[in-house]
DNA sequence: AAGTATTCAGTAATCGTTTTCTGCATCAGG
DNA sequence: CCTGATGCAGAAAACGATTACTGAATACTT
């Protein structure tokens, strides 16, 4: 119960406590005896500054925050570990949160952010408007970078992948492989990865002059249920597709569980490529062809963007895209194709 | 940059800030009337209060660390989000650190921890004995909650799972079917998960009367690489098992990587259970028979436990200890067995 | 050698709250 | 009508650091 302040320090060391926040922030020529006295003060009574005071008076903060879109998602794993790395790297610390992809509960957070008074916010935004929580924090002095997702018309810097041609690239490796009837499972359309990701499928088709059916788009939440009953939809049409592209990782493992309960053989009787690649997608029932992020790069850019913006508040603002990889497993049909 | 302060709130309530501070945390009786004219301030001016003021001053914080020791692992996906609901649910914040299960990282996250002041910290310790540095947060008045990982003559509440139980049914259940070459891909041993878990291993064998057999004992690192490397060890003795009993989830990817690249069927040729199940644990390659661990209420529970010693400071310390269950797919040859 | 510049430690103000203490009313009881 | 108790708001003292300012001692210049 027994903290040791900065006094205690200054009265066993026989100094006033000035010379103790001296030596201890080296920002100041202090006699050496004086400094070596401190030191071992400091050695012998165990003391930690106390980072809370030291914030307030400061105004300065070594805390940046992290809200998540949905920390249960695999993909956001990578993403953390990357800011963890990069804010160890930095000595910063990270408070972090999850908004559940719920605005109300992002609101909030924006509020403690602001109220805990971090030096800067990495944020996955629920929605791709922003009612004002975001632009208030760049009001207070606190930079905002945006991971994933873009946000309409908001000044920030902006971390994301190229999320077009991602899909632009899986798309177009299901028709070089001789698919026609490519269905997708799109991401929500209030979030910028799904529109864009649906514009990069839309412009592989048109690209080969393949007709956008309708039918076979579908629009689900990025969670693994709508994935599995949307995917039930689709092999359920009439026609049903002879590939599918899921627009992200949870909704690819719900359609997997959907054609595995049907018996559908992947990629005998259909194709399927997801979007962001996961540790085990190797190992999966199907080999998962899949468009691969760089998620730890997106994570440990998103701390130098906050840095740089910390130090450099009226820089102008940038948007880093960067570029996915399609890493080609069996689920494609790419193996069949070979053999044809 | 302008942040509007308690002060400005009560110069435009025409208040003293005693009077503000007291409408806000209600703690006191206020005049009806000036209770009003603060509100409104607060709204007019979008007040916010600020956290490390109140810290400062009240010696009371809002925030719990939380040091988990391998955050790349999708083991603590869910363990996070337990916490973090958990929190948000009693208007706590979470201040997140990864050891890596680097002691050094730990020790320094440790005294961060102390630095910031938290109310209380949960810990995936990254070592079953303590230098020290965790004895001392409890001693400045910080209780710590030990999380999956126990640490010796350590005065902590902890939350973890039955291992040796957990273990035990995972391995009896693979000498129910018949097989009696049972290898493991234990634990770290300085970690109490890894030796629990090796002993349920020791002791479901014993109560068969199966005979312990060292060379089928292979110790890892709870990473992929280690079970991938171990399990073509195993696969390249002169009698290599029957059926591989993985310690943790990581090393099981690395066992089916391992067991996939030298084309040994699952389950026709050997038959693997593993420890910690996933979400996608079904959609692999051979879904998986796993111990499943209650990870999101293990995360729960730690908050619980850690709000009650900080209004308990000096109540007896528990052991809270959840039962896993075992889930029992197709990796595991039930399904041969049945046939049989 | 006197005056000025420089160095460096200490004093005290400050950050934005909470909370104890103080003092003015109002109210009840005798 | 006076006294004591009570209620409530304001003044001021914390919390534990940083830092502008102050002042003494030393070094340097002319």
């Amino acid at each position: 119960m027994s903290n040791t302040t900065i006094d205690d320090v200054a009265k066993h060391a026989q100094v006033s406590r000035a010379t103790v926040s001296r030596v201890l922030n080296d920002n100041h020529r202090v006699d050496e005896k004086l400094r070596e006295r401190v030191l071992e003060a400091v050695r012998v009574l165990g003391y930690q500054p106390n980072h809370v005071a030291r914030r307030l008076r400061a105004q300065s903060s070594t805390v940046i925050g992290l809200i998540i879109s949905d920390i249960q998602n695999p993909y956001f794993l990578s993403v953390i570990r990357g800011v963890e790395d990069e804010a160890y790297a930095n000595r910063l610390s990270i408070v972090l949160c999850n908004s559940d992809e719920d605005a109300a509960k992002q609101q909030l957070y924006l509020q403690v952010m602001e109220s805990e008074h971090v030096a800067g916010l990495i944020l996955v935004p629920t929605s791709s408007v922003d009612t004002g929580g975001i632009e208030r924090l760049r009001r207070v002095g606190i930079p905002v970078v945006l991971l994933d997702r873009n946000v309409n018309g908001l000044l920030a810097d902006v971390v994301k992948v190229d999320n077009v041609r991602g899909a632009f690239d899986a798309v177009q490796h299901l028709i070089d492989l001789g698919y026609r009837r490519i269905a997708t499972l799109a991401g929500c359309s209030h979030l910028s990865t799904g529109s864009e990701r649906y514009r990069g499928y839309r412009e592989a088709l048109a690209s080969a002059k393949i007709p956008l059916n309708e039918t076979l788009v579908k629009y689900g939440d990025y969670k693994t249920e709508s994935g599995y009953r949307l995917t039930h939809e689709l092999m359920s049409l009439p026609q049903p597709p002879d590939a599918i592209f899921a627009a992200n990782n949870m909704m690819t493992l719900g359609a997997l569980r959907a054609l595995r309960e049907r018996n559908i053989h992947i990629p005998g009787e259909i194709r399927l490529v997801g979007f962001d690649d996961m540790p085990w997608s190797g190992e999966l029932y199907s080999p998962l062809t899949s468009v691969s992020q760089p998620t730890y790069e997106l994570g440990q850019e998103a701390v130098r963007l906050l840095r740089q913006r910390i130090i450099q508040p009226d820089a102008p603002f940038r948007t880093v895209t960067l570029q996915t990889s399609l890493v080609v497993r069996e689920s494609s049909g790419a193996a069949l194709a070979g053999r044809r």
